[in-house]
DNA sequence: TTGTAAGCGTTATCAT
DNA sequence: ATGATAACGCTTACAA
């Protein structure tokens, strides 16, 4: 018998099946087409039968090759550890499903180098489009896609000088959101917590929309930003630190800050989670769920269990753990993200020419204690 | 210029090159595996200027069609929603990586019909191998895999009736290990919570392993097994409230319970996450992470931010919440799982022929607030 | 050292 | 209604 390195039996090819027919290899074909309008039930059924009893599997490389089209689309996506990465699979994979379309998913896990090597393997593998969720380096790693390359759709966040249609958060008014949410409910001092965001749009807008959110507020003074740069251990060390020093200036019931104290400073922690609304404390405002966790660790590491009773969370993202600890959060639409992604690219696959398309979707503000009086 | 149905140009093929370069098809063929040893370096560096020159990049498909191999492995996952499967996802892209493969990532989201929807693309893709995180549903799905078809290797579960290699965690060892540390802690009524666990081999075998080892400290009686079936609400909602009776029972200063109480019942909530160690308290023991996330939000959601302060919860799995919340964990060497799995799976493609093999690796019990005096 | 030609498993073209 | 046959882009004897 017929076997591969592995010892296992030889799959069998058109070929096969159209000899165990008795027919040639194009009825099969057509068969497998489903071009049954002519073709003798009789042949039919012969046929049928021969590919139930070799157990033929059409194989889809060899189909691609002569067809041009192998239904195959890259999914890159940056980092599959944030829960907002995964969340936007699920609609990535659903729409495939719905479309017939294959994702290959690529996990750069954060490094650049790993985006250029996935980018490169799937054009190899000539697939038909790409879905990006960039680290956003800038277009020269991206080059092969976009514009006169391969089609591709951007998610959550834009490329410079890199056309293509972009689908993700609408970060202006989910800026706006949050921040008004903090100012509404009281909080004096308002700390927005980035990762390095000139490279990359969403954070950009988001950061922007704030601070403007600020100062439409005419609050300007009491916003602030802290950049965390996440993949550096020491900045992150020396950024957490930053903001202890304001943390605990605040709690000081001797109003040595200019903002003073008209809360209830002698809050305890049994108080529960509720924190601190209204009462002049400080509120944190992550751009993304890892941005929030970061904090959230460091915060109970420093101030406690009952750290909540301190000082505020909000993030944008909404992890599993968010509802677990009561922090406030602006839910990403994240199923449909991945949903409208590829339906954009499916029509550039099908030969749509119109101009770059952007698709906002809006956030959902998820109120918990933390924020709330 | 020859374009393609979205208007890009037609990628250059090997034909083109060995035309630009002034060759055949057969020197550009070698250029591209490396068969320098035999080129005069004159054709050589006429073969590169030309590849440059018409940026071209050779189809692994075509490549694959004629080898008879593509390099390409199939990564089914039954949950990516499951922090496990996206650490031992990581230790997967690493190794394969490190041996040139690459992975068709296929998520099942805990869909039987996915499932096997996938595992039949894959092998109309010709995937040489298949790491298969399965549902569990029987090995009639999996038929097509393993024994005499694709190359196989499973991941944390077995599959009854499916012969093949497996790595996973060490069920037995692991399951002693967080007992035994409830036990040590004083723990006198101890609940391991688990999905139903009659197909799936891992959760059968902690089951398995928490019994006994209750039964060898003599304990037995003390120790239950509820059963958590997370796709059933309704099933949820009843096994939820059993579990309630039993924490509030034992809650009772009344002593209405037979095991009775031996701590500080009036304990406040102010006296944190260090919950109930030797207070005669009843510990949770979660046989996964999602088990453990419901668990964590039911508890929340009846007993309000400081249920930790009331019960004690332990869990196989360690995911980020679980320092958050300074729940106890046993962390499953994730990425030595995956990384493991692709090992196995490349020996089994070049044809490694020896007997099934498993491969249990250690947990780690990571203590914290949650179990600890 | 280099090139020619025959496939790999499909589909598309053109006869019959 | 059905079937040869020639591609698709590549590798690999086999020649030269």
């Amino acid at each position: 018998m017929n076997t591969t390195p592995s010892g296992a039996p030889r799959r069998a090819t058109i070929t096969d099946v159209a000899r165990e027919a008795g027919t040639g290899k194009t009825s099969i074909s057509r068969y497998l087409n489903g071009e049954m309008s002519v073709m003798s039930p009789e042949l039919r059924s012969r046929i049928e039968a021969a590919i139930a009893r070799l157990d033929y599997q059409p194989n889809q490389m060899a189909r691609g090759l002569k067809r041009g089209r192998n239904r195959l689309i890259g999914m890159l996506l940056a980092d599959l550890t944030n829960p907002y990465t995964v969340e936007v699979l699920q609609g990535v994979e659903a729409a495939c499903h719905a479309l017939g379309l294959m994702p290959l998913i690529c996990h750069a896990a954060n490094e650049v180098e790993m985006e250029r090597r996935y980018l490169q393997l799937l054009t190899t593998y000539r697939v038909e489009g790409v879905i990006v969720n960039a680290l956003g380096v800038g277009e020269e790693t991206l080059r092969p896609v976009g514009g006169g390359g391969i089609p591709a759709v951007l998610v959550d966040r834009s490329v410079d000088g890199l056309v293509a249609d972009m689908v993700g958060l609408d970060n202006r008014a989910a800026a706006e959101l949050g921040t008004r949410h903090l100012l509404d409910n009281g909080f004096d001092e308002i700390w927005f917590v980035v990762q390095p965001f000139a490279q990359i749009s969403s954070r950009h807008l988001r950061e922007t929309a704030f601070r403007e959110a600020m100062q439409a507020h005419g609050d300007a003074a009491r916003g602030h930003t802290l950049v965390l740069d996440l993949a550096d251990a020491e900045a992150v060390e020396r950024s957490l630190a930053e903001l202890d020093r304001t943390i605990d200036a605040l709690a000081e019931p001797a109003g040595s800050n200019p903002a003073g104290q008209r809360g209830r400073p002698g809050v305890t922690a049994a108080t529960g989670g509720a924190a601190a609304a209204g009462s002049g404390r400080v509120a944190l405002f992550a751009a993304n769920a890892p941005v929030a966790l970061c904090l959230a660790l460091h915060l109970k590491a420093r101030y406690g269990a009952y750290w909540q009773a301190r000082v505020a969370l909000l993030s944008i993202d909404d992890p599993d753990w968010a509802e677990l600890t009561g922090v406030t959060t602006i839910r990403q639409p994240t199923y449909d993200i991945g949903y409208r992604a590829v339906e954009f690219l499916h029509e550039r696959i099908e030969g749509v020419q119109t101009t770059a398309r952007d698709c906002l979707l809006a956030g959902e503000l998820i109120v918990r204690a933390s924020t709330s009086r």
